[in-house]
RNA sequence: GGGCGGGUACCGAAGUGGUCAAACGGGGCUGACUGUAAAUCAGCUGGCGUCGCCUACAGAGGUUCGAAUCCUCUCCCGCCCA
């Protein structure tokens, strides 16, 4: 514990950016006692990747830790099968162990290159489901209420344009919280669409006779689309594990709005420093642009260090602001000889069809080496070597072969 | 078990005999513009030897000169009643 601080001063550091806190009181009453809590963070491996969204409240973990605390992070082995209905309109596929295994692996990887992986705890929901027999459902089943489970805005949603409502998915705050009564948990942290289920922790452990855990929420973080929650499946996330120009590239993309909470959110920044670079984005004292790329920076240098963020940073000048070539070109192999316009086209990966491919002719979108390909049907011709574009960001180098073309 | 409403392109959703490769919205792509892969505006968005052909509106049959649209059966989904 760290010594010449002061209680509150320990317990506005615990409270950075949480948006709900159940019960503060008592929660604070703990803290203020120096006891070493377990902090509860699930995460469902039900995509292969995580993305900076998950990293909010990884981050806010990371901070208890450092001031002590055990994180207990649960790999929703189970429940990941299930798929969280949490903010869905519809019921989500149900995924295979094996999918579910696969995820688990690399989700472990990347939830420690933001939780420090001495002193973390690391459960699976297996080792208590496994066993779980008909008469435990029943019995946690038998916790909570039909109607209050239909509490929850997106069930009540669901049942007033008449559509379908899985059984499991009810089950779905259940089956979390008796993950709190498993690992006993002191808090449970998540982001602020976790509000339900983590208050129901709190009621299934009552349920058990345990002790109820605290409850603290972070915001979400908007995906890059800045409309949307940030969420593999919608495609506006940026992955932990993505190439540093890949995070880069997408970072740049966010709308202005979405500048301040992803420096807020997705970087380490200090709460004073976001706050006066907020001040001099206000008053145009700094472009949004130069904001955002410093943003971008951080976040990329978070994951990847230093050196790759300004690599991607350069990179991404490079080709956006001064439309020059990326460093590395992938090379393509197509036939020798003249070729159709769209053949070149389709064989070079650029289009999926002639027809596409006859699309982007007309749209002006193909340049060959430094000239833009008419919609002509005439053949051409190119040495081994040329730069083939297709609009502002698709680029390869063609090859010619006769052998290994597909 | 009964009643009702549905299954249309990547998604949502119109269309109820020809003029439907299918309105509209979203998404995606492209162009212009810009501080950016933002915002805005415009175009494109089944395939093929490009004014023609092929495949397509859950599936299989059928009626018709002609069907996403009508009929029959099948499969799937939702809601309600029991």
């Amino acid at each position: 514990m760290e010594a010449g601080i002061s209680v509150a001063e320990l317990w506005d550091a615990l409270m950075q950016g949480v948006v709900d806190c159940v019960d503060a009181a008592h929660l604070r009453a703990r803290v203020e006692r120096g006891e070493r809590l377990r902090i509860k963070f699930g995460i469902d491996p039900s995509a292969p990747d995580i993305h900076l969204g998950h990293t909010v409240p990884m981050r806010l973990l990371r901070r208890w830790q450092a001031l002590g605390h055990t994180p207990v992070l649960i790999i929703g082995d189970v429940t990941a099968r299930i798929g969280d209905p949490t903010g869905r309109s519809a019921t989500r596929p149900q995924l295979t162990t094996e999918e579910v295994s696969d995820n688990a692996r690399t989700y472990l990887e990347q939830l420690f290159t933001v939780v420090d992986k001495n002193g973390a705890e690391v459960r699976w929901q297996s080792e208590w489901f496994g066993s779980f027999g008909l008469e435990d459902v029943l019995h946690l089943a038998g916790s909570a209420t039909v109607a209050q489970l239909l509490q929850r805005s997106d069930f009540g949603q669901r049942m007033a344009e008449e559509r379908p409502i899985g059984l499991h998915e009810l089950l779905y705050p259940l089956l979390q919280g008796y993950d709190s009564v498993a690992v006993a948990a002191d808090v449970e942290l998540g982001g602020t669409d976790q509000l339900f289920n983590l208050l129901r922790g709190r009621e299934v452990q009552l349920a058990y006779g345990v002790a109820r855990q605290d409850v603290v929420t972070v915001p979400l973080l908007v995906g890059i689309d800045g409309q949307r929650k940030m969420s593999k499946s919608l495609g506006n996330a940026v992955g932990v594990a993505d190439a540093p120009d890949d995070q880069f590239g997408r970072l740049m993309s966010i709308p202005d709005a979405q500048i301040l909470p992803y420096l807020e959110l997705a970087t380490s920044t200090p709460l004073p420093e976001a706050r006066e670079l907020g001040r001099q984005l206000s008053t145009r004292a700094v472009l949004p642009r130069d904001l955002k790329e410093l943003m971008a920076r951080r976040v990329v240098a978070e994951f990847h260090g230093e050196e790759a963020a300004e690599r991607a940073a350069q990179a991404f000048l490079r080709r956006f602001r001064l439309r020059e070539l990326p460093s590395e070109v992938p090379e393509v192999v197509v036939r020798p000889g003249p070729l159709d316009p769209r053949d070149l086209l389709l064989q070079a990966g650029m289009a999926s069809s002639r027809s596409e491919g006859l699309r982007l002719l007309r749209q002006g979108a193909v340049r060959l080496g430094d000239h833009r390909l008419p919609a002509a049907p005439e053949p051409v011709e190119f040495p081994s070597g040329t730069i083939l574009r297709v609009g502002p960001r698709r680029v390869v180098r063609l090859i010619l072969s006769e052998v290994g073309r597909s």
